[in-house]
DNA sequence: TCTGGGGTCCTAATCCCC
DNA sequence: TCTGGGGGATTAGGACCC
């Protein structure tokens, strides 16, 4: 996972802990804590006989990517984010398995679990990885940074069966680095002192929101690595890339980052979507799969106890063109058949023909459920009953419990091959 | 090689109100 | 009544992250 897999790591190896023994980490008291291939890892500690093989865990469809691979996949160049068909050109034998969510997330809550002994202080930013801030801890404990990462290693791999990497820092960018740079299975610790010469040689892809369109446009200004960018005024820089990611980038190469570990974050919006197996033409068949979305959407959202005002959909043509589409309620809503009505409204009335690839949809403005009852009228009332009665039904007896009746089409659509293009 | 699914953030255009 | 402009809300698209 990330990117940092293709930074160099001869330049770091001086930052590195070994036979632990580590540079000075006074001051550093931000760690970066991120499980080596994650979900990979996670289905070999399933099943053992896997450990000596090529593990990919990814989309098994026509359609699938690589979601994560083990180190001895890795060797045959298969990486996250390939089309799996791709992963089985590279290497035929290797054993594709699909995701199994659920086990990723108990394993998860249990590792967060152990950072949260440590300190109250932890920001998840995924399944397998989180900022700590111990600096509180380290006075309760009578440690080092260096000593509690260890110690943090120690107990996710006793207790779970699976490795993991620190990044020790005295800012959340640094430390974000130099995990990915000692994967898998170490520890590398950037002295405050040291930051901008740990820093200065890197490319600029290891700048957090440089992707490969921001890449290009810095190098082709003849900005190849961090130093470059630390170095050039902020007004050029702006002329490259914006405002706001000229001033961002500007203040990361310089070693500043002042982002706390935010242990509370608000949700900005959910949703769900679906790539085909194969394009369809089929507005019915987009719209079915468009209740199921809706339903997935306002069953999280009512999970959560969120209700959202702005409604949009995400349509991918053939061409991979991509287009979204949004219309804002008067009210919030976490009610089911109002996020499809007016996501049907939305393709039937602004999305252009062409034979669709992926449909989504995303519910956005999120606000908290409690007080909105109030304003629903009675049609929407009633829906929102069947909604939670859905709900309860699931949680007892499983997810296919209960489905709406035009879904069991789509059903019947799946399981004859996943969609006719027509 | 042919590109998933869950998100966040930024920018720009447009509209409306004052 | 016409014109201009600031500012917020909405909408759309794009880049990025894991």
């Amino acid at each position: 996972m990330g990117r940092s897999g293709q930074l160099p790591r001869g330049l770091v190896d001086r930052y590195r802990a070994t036979d632990g023994r580590w540079p000075d980490d006074t001051a550093c008291p931000i760690l970066h804590v991120d499980m080596d291939a994650f979900f990979a890892s996670v289905e070999i500690r399933e099943r053992p006989d896997l450990r000596e093989r090529p593990v990919v865990v990814g989309g098994t469809g026509p359609r699938g990517v690589v979601s994560s691979a083990n180190y001895r996949a890795r060797t045959f160049g298969i990486r996250s984010a390939m089309p799996t068909a791709h992963a089985r050109r590279l290497c035929p034998d290797a054993v594709f398995l699909p995701t199994t969510f659920h086990l990723y997330q108990q394993v998860s809550a249990g590792v967060m679990a152990i950072f949260r002994d440590v300190t109250p202080l932890v920001e998840p930013l995924s399944l397998d990885e989180a900022f700590l801030d111990v600096s509180g801890a380290l006075r309760r404990l009578a440690h080092t940074p260096g000593q509690v990462a260890e110690s943090i290693r120690a107990r996710v791999e006793a207790e779970h069966g699976i490795t993991c990497s620190v990044g020790v820092a005295s800012t959340k960018f640094v430390a974000k680095l130099a995990s990915g740079l000692c994967k898998p299975d170490g520890m590398l610790v950037v002295p405050k002192g040291e930051i901008l010469q740990f820093l200065h040689p890197l490319p600029v892809s290891a700048l957090w929101g440089v992707g490969q369109r921001t890449a290009e446009r810095l190098t082709s200004v003849g900005l190849n690595r961090v130093g470059d960018v630390a170095r050039t005024p902020l007004a050029r820089l702006r002329r490259t890339v914006g405002n706001a990611a000229a001033e961002h980038l500007h203040a990361l190469a310089n070693g500043r980052d002042e982002r706390r570990v935010e242990p509370e974050t608000v949700d900005k919006s959910v949703g769900a979507e679906e790539t085909f197996d194969v394009d369809r033409t089929d507005r019915d068949g987009v719209k079915r799969e468009l209740l199921h979305l809706a339903e997935r959407t306002a069953a999280a959202l009512r999970g959560r106890g969120l209700c959202g005002r702005t409604v949009s959909i995400k349509v991918r043509f053939s061409d991979f063109t991509t287009i979204t589409r949004s219309r804002t309620l008067p009210v919030a809503t976490d009610v089911t058949q109002e996020i499809f009505r007016t996501a049907c409204r939305l393709l039937d009335e602004q999305t252009p023909p062409g034979a669709i690839r992926l449909i989504g949809v995303r519910v956005e403005q999120l606000g908290e459920e409690s007080g909105r009852q109030l304003l629903l009228d009675a049609p929407e009332r009633g829906w929102r009953d069947a909604d939670q009665a859905a709900d309860q039904a699931r949680a007892k007896f499983g997810g296919a419990a209960v489905r709406p009746a035009s879904l069991l089409e789509r059903d019947r659509d799946s399981a004859s091959g996943g969609g006719r293009p027509e």
